[in-house]
DNA sequence: CTGTGTGCAAAGGGTTTGCAAGTAC
DNA sequence: GTACTTGCAAACCCTTTGCACACAG
């Protein structure tokens, strides 16, 4: 993912560029499957203000450049969306994995969460499935 | 769920009969399916102190008597275990439902989270289900 | 130039830790 | 009596809001 990449990923949502944006978009797309904290965004770039960081990512999750997960921890991670994810819809559909020796949270991008036939009535318009355990570099 | 029940729970895991205790699983046994959070149990006592509200659902999720929810809305939510959950070791396997119309969380325990097929080298020892959307009341 | 994005200060809310006093058994 | 529980104070951490300044387009 070059810069000129991460320049068009912000274009193509109508999103202004900025040194800052770039350095965190940069930093989500090098952790690839896996999902980090804002926090560990933050001590990855020296100069980044928390707060801006946290409305970057808010806006980066509307936008559908990055999509949040809830694995348990207690804090939000955020990893970069697939292909398919768009404005105010996401295609977060795979697994996601939670080490609880290396603490480590990762898309399973190859393992898709099945499809529950849920109870009359209910309308399900998003699905988290989070799986706890120990990854296969911890094993 | 009687009060006799209620201590027989807290004598199995042979924790000490409170009072305190004794209110705060009438309160989780009367919401039933419902996941409810710290801050609605301290609402539904009057006279509970909010740490020990904290420590008790610890101690009640580490003997199995509850199970927690990471629902996605920042406040983690604890549930009665159905029955086969014991010592260090829940049975957890049904999906949770968070409706986003009004805010509440439930066990789908008619609806069992499918086993995926992890990749290899992979362990998993907990599954966490969890669909949003519009609840049967809501809809 | 105009509206979007940033940075700082302050505050809000959930949760944990330490320690002394209280209480179940 | 002894170990387990509680209650209070304080602190910790994540996250949000308000407002003035800076900057991309």
């Amino acid at each position: 993912m070059g810069k000129e990449d991460i320049r068009k990923v912000l274009k193509d949502r109508n999103l202004r560029v900025t040194r800052s944006r770039m350095d965190v978009l940069g930093t989500l797309f090098s952790a690839g499957d896996t999902a980090i904290s804002s926090q560990e965004i933050e001590h990855n770039l020296d100069s980044i203000d928390r707060i801006t960081l946290y409305r970057m990512l808010k806006t980066f999750e509307e936008v559908g450049i990055v999509h949040s997960i809830a694995d348990g921890t207690g804090k939000t991670k955020y990893a970069v969306c697939c292909d398919g994810c768009s404005d105010g819809h996401h295609v977060d559909d795979h697994v996601h994995f939670h080490c609880r020796k290396c603490d480590t949270t990762s898309c399973l991008e190859g393992v898709i969460a099945p499809k529950v036939r849920l109870p009359q009535g209910y309308l399900a318009d998003d699905t988290q499935f989070v799986v706890s355990g120990i990854c296969k570099d911890c094993s």
